[in-house]
RNA sequence: GUGGGCGUAGCUCAGUUGGUCAGAGCGCUUGUCUGUGGAACAAGAGGUCAAGGGUUCAAGUCCCUUCUCCCACCCCA
């Protein structure tokens, strides 16, 4: 018979036991940050109808990477999820009566995309959401800024810097630039390249597209600003294109938003190490509106960005008619984990490859009952145990299977303790051994393993 | 989607200019060992050399195609 191979779609993975243990931490470490700011958890399908994911905005190459998902006789038209925001914008209309506004929600779930599998990049892979629907003012893209900053240093990590921007002020350098609407598009996408091709590498590029020399010198020029340092280097920097886009209103809108955010970074304790001013961050997705923010880890610096986000206002609008402003982060957990790993960031307690705390042995087919019910009131007092199955080997092979599997305790009770009404517990770290009374088994091994 | 690299036992790899080349270490199974692990010794299982096709008397070794993984674009978490 011909072997099927045993292997997942490209760019999909399993998860082992050590696996999942690592991603549940970070996983609940996040959870817990969102919680912690009130956002409340919802769920949505995997799929979607496919016209809820079209024309949602986020760029004709972004739908290409939709995967379509069809049943033999479906009659609708649906598609996997490709990020967790437009399910969102989605989920607010249809349970506008179910919420209440502002709506702060946060949703962690996997996601797909057609892409090209590279390190950090998968086809399937968890994003975690934090959104807040129904606030206008720039406080809201404060708190989910703060939420980026919090989550990131609860996990461990030092060095990393929130990049902000804003599309009201990209719109304004447009305008500045003498740039028409049709040409925008194109704009973005050569400043976005800003961090790989350098400066003098988006001038030669924007005049290939026909700008007019003099627009290119004045965009390189603005564009060159240094948005790094603290709060008040900042400030200067944002003052400093205030006066240079004087009379563009739109972009002085979006230097409020931006100079709230920095007076917000600030006082929010977060240091110029930690946060930055960004004109070349633009972000692919086609609905933003206002601010922007983009994280990367600095320290190893190869892994792409861990979060993307920013405000859509008008999002909402394509299923409600009547839009809500809205503005969210997301964390990519998928690169939060392997940098985890890199960094050594996870506690000992994480480090382990089993949740097994304790390995009850069994001696023979007559006392297995009787070990499978010491196993029960190891349970009672709170511990995970796991009873060994097979009577027939010995004790030897018992504790070097608690060993290889990295359980810590070994409980033995045989003929011996039996007759006493004793417990025997084996320490595996250290070799420590001690006996207690089998009535108190369940506290005793609950205070040995510390 | 475009260009490039890799692919030999579960894992890490060795395989000379095509001709005992199907191997090693670790791991796994069993035994020494029906009450105390990380060890030792012995025996054993496991591979259509990623898949398919071609060149040749002969291919893991050369050529072509496909696929995984990795890298650079594209794009993005």
């Amino acid at each position: 018979m011909a072997r099927v191979p045993a292997r997942t779609p490209k760019g999909m993975r399993d998860y082992l036991p050590a696996d999942m243990i690592k991603r549940r931490y970070v996983f609940d470490t996040v959870r817990d940050v969102f919680e912690s700011f009130g956002f409340e958890p919802i769920d949505t399908p995997v799929l979607e109808l496919r016209e809820t994911l079209f024309g949602s905005g986020m760029g004709e190459d972004a739908e290409k990477l939709v995967y379509y998902a069809q049943h033999a006789g479906g009659k609708e038209e649906l598609a996997l999820r490709y990020d967790l925001t437009v399910p969102l914008s989605r989920f607010v209309a249809e349970h506008e009566n179910d919420i209440k506004l502002p709506f702060r929600r946060y949703h962690i779930a996997p996601v797909w995309r057609g892409e090209r599998p590279q390190k950090g990049r998968y086809r399937e892979f968890y994003q975690c959401d934090a959104d807040i629907v129904g606030v206008r003012g720039p406080a809201a893209d404060a708190e989910v800024m703060q939420v980026v900053y919090t989550a990131l240093r609860r996990l461990g990590f030092a060095d990393f810097t929130i990049k902000m921007n804003n599309r009201k002020l990209l719109t304004g350098l447009g305008i500045y630039a003498g740039i028409s609407d049709e040409q925008l598009p194109s704009l973005y996408r050569i400043i976005d390249k800003t961090d790989k091709i350098g400066l003098d590498g988006v001038a030669g590029m924007l005049a290939e597209s026909n700008l007019p020399a003099e627009s290119v010198t004045r965009l390189v020029n603005i564009l060159r600003l240094d948005g790094t340092g603290d709060a008040q280097q900042r400030l200067a920097a944002i003052g400093h294109l205030r006066e240079e886009l004087d009379g563009v209103a739109i972009a002085q809108e979006g230097l409020d938003e931006l100079e709230y955010l920095t007076y917000a970074a600030d006082a929010f304790g977060m240091s110029g190490d930690n946060v930055a001013l960004d004109l070349t961050m633009v972000r692919g997705l086609g609905y933003y509106t206002g601010p922007i923010f983009e994280t990367v880890i600095t320290k190893p610096d190869n892994l792409g960005s861990v979060q993307g986000g920013g405000r859509y206002d008008e999002l909402v609008g394509r299923f409600r008619g009547q839009s809500l402003p809205t503005t969210g982060i997301s964390l990519g957990i998928e690169r939060l984990v392997d940098l985890m790993e890199m960094l050594d960031l996870y506690p000992a307690s994480v480090s382990g490859t089993t949740v097994v705390q304790a390995l009850v042995t069994v001696f023979d087919e007559d006392s297995q009952l009787g070990s499978l019910r010491l196993a029960a009131d190891l349970r009672e007092a709170g511990l995970r145990v796991e009873t060994y199955m097979d009577p027939r080997k010995n004790l030897g092979k018992q504790i070097g299977y608690a060993d290889s599997k990295g359980i810590g305790l070994v409980v033995i009770a045989g003929p011996d303790e039996q007759a006493q009404g004793l417990v025997r517990l084996k320490r595996l770290h250290d070799g420590e051994e001690i006996v207690v009374q089998r009535a108190a088994v369940g506290a005793e091994a609950a205070a040995f393993l510390g």
